[in-house]
DNA sequence: AGCTCATGGCGAG
DNA sequence: TCGCCCTGAGCTG
């Protein structure tokens, strides 16, 4: 369930679980058998992440995971169990274990790999050292739609499905808007409230969107009710009436992903 | 038990 | 633009 709120919680939960000491590291599964012999027994100095990847630092040897659609990490105390399924990595020391399922990647690089991981990134709007010029210098010659560009990681690091439907309906953007007709002034808003959203996102591990005036208490409506998140406006809402105006929210796939908007309040 | 879908991304064509 | 990879949850029957 991963945008890049998530890997940025996920930074910080290893280093709070594993920091500063040496690591247990084996894949129970097997496939990542390699990758932790490499690592297994050595002290985890830092993590960081970059919009949807994580790393983790073993001195000059960094471990690269990126959880794709469906990866997970679980965090448990010591003493591990067994473990269950197809776990491609178990990191565990006298106090913590954490186990890692179903990743897109897993894998150790050298701090060249890495640096290259980190070059064919856009800004990611929770990290310190992100330019949002550089972002803003690609979408605003480009023909492609802002809700394509806003999902694409070369562009803008981080930003997935659910922020970008939120933060487009947010500016009252149409997603179907080409990116070179967004005016400067819309994208420096649309930055300022992906940081805004993703730092809050992160630091309650869920997505909210929904201002305080369209909370459930506010409108005296029921509270969604499921299993990827908090209050939002059209994510995933298809069909349902706009929380602001009351118009249907649609829903469309536009490259391979289901975008999500409401009619009314984004028409441009 | 089997099907569908999902907050992602890659490579082939 | 399509197919494919990875896994689990929530339907249907």
């Amino acid at each position: 369930m991963p945008e890049g709120h998530i890997l940025h919680r996920l930074a910080a939960e290893h280093l709070r679980a594993f920091g500063g000491e040496a690591v247990a590291v084996a894949s129970p599964q097997g496939r990542f058998a390699a990758g932790a012999a490499l690592l297994d027994g050595r002290v985890l100095e830092t993590a960081e992440a970059d919009g949807k990847h994580l790393f983790l630092g073993f001195g000059d040897s960094w471990l690269h995971v990126h959880l794709g659609l469906y990866g997970v990490f679980g965090f448990g105390v010591a003493p591990a169990p067994a473990p269950v399924g197809l776990v491609r990595l178990r990191l565990e020391n006298s106090a913590h274990f954490a186990d890692l399922r179903g990743p897109t990647t897993c894998e150790v690089l050298t701090p060249g790999e890495k640096d290259a991981v980190h070059a064919r990134l856009g800004p990611d709007p929770l990290r310190a050292d992100a330019d949002p010029d550089r972002a803003w210098s690609r979408i605003s010659r480009s023909r492609s739609t802002v809700a394509a560009l806003l999902m694409d990681q070369k562009v803008l690091a981080g930003v997935g499905n659910v922020y970008r439907a939120e933060v487009l309906f947010r500016h009252g953007i149409s997603p179907h808007r080409a990116g070179r007709d967004l005016t400067r002034t819309e994208w420096d808003a649309i930055w300022a409230d992906l940081v805004a959203l993703m730092r809050e996102g992160a630091a309650i591990g869920r997505i909210d969107t929904v201002r305080p005036e369209h909370t459930p208490e506010a409108m005296n409506r029921p509270p969604r009710v499921d299993d990827h998140g908090g209050e939002v406006y059209v994510y995933r809402r298809a069909a349902q009436p706009c929380l602001v105006c009351a118009t249907e929210v649609r829903t469309e796939p536009h490259a391979a992903r289901n975008l999500f908007w409401c009619p009314n309040c984004q028409q441009h």
